[in-house]
RNA sequence: GGCGCCUUCGCCAAGUGGUAAGGCAGAGGUCUGCAAAAUCUCCAUCUCCGGUUCGAAUCCGGAAGGCGCCUCCA
């Protein structure tokens, strides 16, 4: 049974999809003013795992994932760039998709575009409008919060509260300064649209009521995002869509916590804005991956470069294990058999993952499968049976395939991350060879003085070699 | 001013009433020419103060520190 915690209820919530074992699931997607930085990652880590358990539970899960491609920031980063706001958002979104291929993320079945639903945007509004929910003043559309009843139950507010606040600034065209603009009048040299109030361009929550609601239904099961999403765009979502339908929204809303960069959050001011790409030059991306799942989706991170060393170490303990499982293996001719390791293994991983998406204790269980294969595969004696190697191999495909770590091939990606690491430290390839060449002249040669001083000149390279019956491995230490 | 979150071993990180998972680092052993890798053993009473309870890291109250949101934000 799949736990889900649901900020509206503020518990774990037992999931129950409305409509039999359909599920609909929309997460807010990028803003496309800049390229993607690591605190989109997370998320969109965060939420594949979401996505693959989904699936891996059987429901027939159709996730949409939008883009925001016309707003404030971005008219203003197209202006400040003097380019027009297609080729600053097409950019990005490229950018957003070469991120997300690289870390092996699922596709959404729907990716809708801001700019491609005004006509949702401005049923909706009217729609709201009619049931005396918006007005209209000088061109321009705004929600009246407070002839909504619910508004506040996303985020545990209440107006009054918010209006003792001292930071809403007071607008004379809002009847309350809480109201939010669902219709924004447009400026000369601005992005627009047709509408009934005049030409301009929507405002910035709406889109995402239009958009989750066309693909999903008034009423869908999952909607995620950012913690920091919460209030406003959220609760803003909650009453545009429920403003303007009568229906429940959504059922459950699942956030993940936030990212933050030595302890700040991310910030161009602040000078700490990390994109993917940057990560991503010193990392390899399944790194990245194995880093962010390795604390709960909802508990904040704080991100530094040095950390993602301690994931690499640990995906290549794993991938070290494994390529010795595979060895044996292959050996096999029967079919899988599972012993109660792979057995303990799988109910463990599944039951984690049904605990609101425990990975911190997959990863538990993958290191007490992993000692435990290494324990047993050197030795003859103790080693069970290629069937039984094989159904260790079958759990660990399942969870790797969920888990999007640890299911590649183990010789390949290896390489792929000491390539990162000669690039990280700026190693030198063939200098290290040559070095490891002459020492092992010299062990032939029993001159362990020599051989032993040669190791010491790599150690100070960082380089740490270790010597198999196949010959000396090598691997760059941190 | 309002709302919310966090504080668990040197570091990272699970645990939401039943007596502290896991990883890294560290100490010691096995293996090895020596190493490395692997493996084994050891290594915390949960920021503080009160309370509830047979029993609390887990619930309640208070204090301290940190963070986020209330303006665009994953």
């Amino acid at each position: 049974m799949l736990k889900i915690y649901n900020t509206l209820t503020q518990k774990k919530d037992e999931f129950k999809p409305l409509n039999g074992n359909k599920v609909g699931m929309y997460a807010c997607g990028m803003t496309v003013y800049d390229k993607p930085h690591i605190g989109h990652a997370r998320k969109e880590i965060a939420m594949d795992l979401v996505i693959r358990w989904l699936r891996y539970l059987d429901y027939d899960l159709t996730y949409v994932r939008n883009f925001t491609d016309v707003d404030d920031k971005i008219i203003q980063r197209a202006n400040e760039r003097e380019m027009s706001i297609t080729e600053l958002t097409e950019d990005n979104i490229e950018a957003f998709y070469r991120a997300v291929d690289a870390l092996g993320l699922v596709r959404p079945d729907v990716e809708p575009k801001a700019t491609e639903h005004i006509p949702h945007i401005i049923a909706m509004v009217e729609k709201l409008i009619e049931n005396s929910i918006a007005y209209e003043v000088n061109g321009s559309v705004y929600f009246g919060v407070d002839k909504f009843k619910g508004y506040g139950k996303l985020s545990g507010r209440n107006i009054d509260d918010m209006i003792a606040g001292s930071r809403v600034s007071v607008e004379e065209d809002k009847q309350n300064p809480l109201d939010f603009v669902l219709w924004k009048t447009s400026k000369p040299n601005e992005p627009s649209w047709e509408s009934p109030w005049g030409s301009g361009r929507p405002g910035w929550h709406i889109e995402c009521s239009a958009m989750s609601t066309t693909y999903l239904g008034n009423n869908f099961d999952i909607h995620a995002g950012g913690r920091d999403l919460i209030f406003p765009h959220h609760e803003n979502e909650i009453a545009q869509a429920e403003g303007a339908t009568g229906e429940k929204f959504v059922n459950y809303w699942v956030h993940n916590g936030f990212l933050t960069v030595e302890g700040e959050k991310m910030s161009k001011s602040l000078n700490n804005f990390i994109t993917v790409d940057d990560a991503l030059q010193k990392y390899h991306p399944e790194v990245l991956r194995y880093f962010m799942l390795a604390t709960h989706y909802r508990t904040p991170i704080d991100f530094a470069m040095s950390r993602l060393s301690d994931s690499e170490r640990q995906l290549t303990y794993f991938y070290d294990t494994l390529e010795q499982l595979n060895a044996f293996a292959e050996k096999a001719t029967g079919l899988p058999e599972r012993d109660e390791h792979a057995e303990k293994f799988l109910n463990e991983f599944e039951s984690s993952l049904n605990d609101d998406f425990n990975t911190p204790r997959v990863y538990a269980a993958l290191f007490a499968i992993f000692t435990h294969l290494n324990n047993v595969l050197p030795s003859k004696k103790i080693r069970p049976s290629g069937e039984v190697l094989r159904g260790y191999q079958e759990v660990l495909k399942i969870a790797s395939s969920i888990l999007g770590f640890i299911d590649k091939e183990p010789v390949a990606i290896k390489e792929e991350i000491k390539n990162v690491q000669i690039k990280r430290l700026g190693v030198n390839r063939t200098e290290i060879e040559t070095l490891i060449a002459e020492r092992n002249e010299k062990r032939k040669e029993r001159d362990f003085a020599a051989a032993d001083a040669i190791r010491d000149k790599l150690l100070e390279l960082k380089i740490v070699i270790k010597d198999t019956p196949q010959g000396t491995n090598w691997t760059i230490g941190q």
